[in-house]
DNA sequence: GTTTATTTGCAACGGTGTTTCATTTGTTAA
DNA sequence: TTAACAAATGAAACACCGTTGCAAATAAAC
């Protein structure tokens, strides 16, 4: 699906920073950082329509954020086809050798949560070295 | 144990600033964000200090640091008695109304890791409502 | 095409976290 | 105890991250 329908489907308008930026991200495998997106999208970038942007298609269900440490964040597309990220809930490994972030398969996680709380969302995040890293290739 | 002894545990000089650390963090069943911290401290505070002590006490093994998203941090000792943080490797449940965050049992994570991607650490954000949000007490 | 509501992009701001460096402090060993 | 050394502190300065208010531009609906 093409970035106009993605925006047209999630009843959000279209516009050119919008589209510069699921564009860039259906571009690429792995989910992409802020500054990779940015130089991507070139003179169309600006900082603060980025940062409203990001909020405005996470509320509309485009795409989520992936927080790997309070410094380092990445976007992903809901819908990558790429991966396994097609929205359910997954997980995602973080490789602290290259930065590359994976999407993973849907994800169980058991815990033992105590009375009354009321969980409504969960978030997985694996830290290691990943293949490419790891085997040298 | 006393702030002294757990400084002197894991080898490191015992300091005013990391004790006053170490007490904020022990006074309290809930981990705690650095403005917590500070007000603990009052003078004794500094905050490059602060960051700095905070990474050679978590290199060190005496606490972890809790991201809850890339602005939200919380801090809690590995050995706080209370809770289940007992330094096995546990779930966070992060209230979405009070900002509180609960050190949860240890937790079992199930994915499909890729064939050669060698998993380090996991991290595992639940997000909800806690009891005494919800219940009104 | 005109209207209307939304979005953009600028200015300005506050918070987060790091580096460099001189000074102070804690520890170890005499 | 004191001297000597290594480590930690705190000040200044900096780079990023993320938000708010507001006027101008733009998209969608009529």
């Amino acid at each position: 699906m093409n970035a106009t329908e993605t925006l047209k489907q999630h009843k959000i308008k279209k516009t050119t920073p919008r589209i510069a930026i699921i564009q860039a991200l259906q571009k690429n495998v792995h989910p992409l950082s802020e500054a990779e997106i940015k130089e991507m999208m070139g003179d169309l970038y600006d900082r603060i329509t980025f940062y409203r942007n990001i909020q405005t298609m996470t509320e509309a269900g485009i795409l989520h954020r992936i927080v790997i440490d309070n410094v380092h964040v990445k976007y992903a597309l809901n819908d990558c086809e790429k991966g396994h990220c097609h929205h359910a809930p997954h997980a995602h490994f973080y490789c602290r050798k290259c930065g590359e972030v994976t999407c993973l398969n849907e994800v169980h996680v058991e815990t033992e949560i105590p009375e009354g709380y009321v969980p409504e969302e969960f978030n997985v995040l694996i830290q290691g070295i990943c293949d490419y890293c790891n085997t040298g290739r």
